[in-house]
DNA sequence: CTGATTCATCGCCATATGACGATGTAATCA
DNA sequence: TGATTACATCGTCATATGGCGATGAATCAG
């Protein structure tokens, strides 16, 4: 039973790593992992990341179908990730935790250029 | 529209966020995201944070099919996040960075602790 | 009031994905 | 040698997902 390499006293994998072990918060993380793992939906969060948005801006931007648009922004809505100020007929949206989910997307930005470079690059 | 980007006075989102804005480039990210967006890959990561381990007890710990867990290794390993070394007739599976790879999983914990929370909770 | 704009939602469709069992290959054991 | 174990892969199926257009509600312009 080669298992307990963290030395100690039988340390938990939740108190080591951090992050959760029960299946229900480990589909609470892949949750809110899933609606960043779109690249429509990470174009919205960067363009939000510049400030305030009305969604046929996004729309245009982006290039898509106005409903297309809307269904992301549900979807990064249901997961807290933006939030929409109504303005007239319009929807102001903005990043709901800017500095949080610009450090979760840095992160996986340093992990990508590492897994990707040693495979690929020099 | 304050759109005046690339300008190289303007700052550009890629510059103010470190996040790169190509659609490429984005897909990538989106990738790895997406290879973390499933509760039992995240599961095997979590797993694996502890140590080598091999398939079929990655099988026995998430109480899937072979194939299944085997499927799942493959996309990982396909993201560059584990690494497999033969063994005899099995494969020891690890983290391929360890720590790169938690930091992403714990600024995903720290975001959604901020987004769940003040939705449901006080 | 009438028309235009903005956004959310619904229905639909093509594709992607996760689950499984079955099969094939390589390595270990009797 | 033959049998067993460990793993990868293939084929299949049910479901999820992203895309679009159409529709409806709300707001603003005239």
């Amino acid at each position: 039973m080669a298992m307990n390499q963290q030395g100690g006293t039988a340390p938990d994998v939740a108190e080591v790593t951090g992050v959760p072990t029960e299946v229900d918060a480990l589909s609470a993380v892949a949750g809110l992992l899933h609606a960043l793992s779109d690249p429509n939906r990470l174009a919205i969060l960067e363009h939000l990341a510049l400030g305030e948005h009305r969604v046929v801006d996004l729309t245009a931007h982006l290039g898509l179908a106005q409903s297309t648009v809307s269904k992301h922004l549900a979807c990064l809505r249901d997961c807290g990730l933006v939030v929409s100020r109504p303005s007239g007929r319009a929807s102001m949206i903005s990043l709901a935790q800017p500095e949080l989910t610009h450090a979760v997307l840095a992160a996986t930005v340093r992990l990508l250029d590492v897994t990707s470079g040693p495979c690929g690059a020099a």
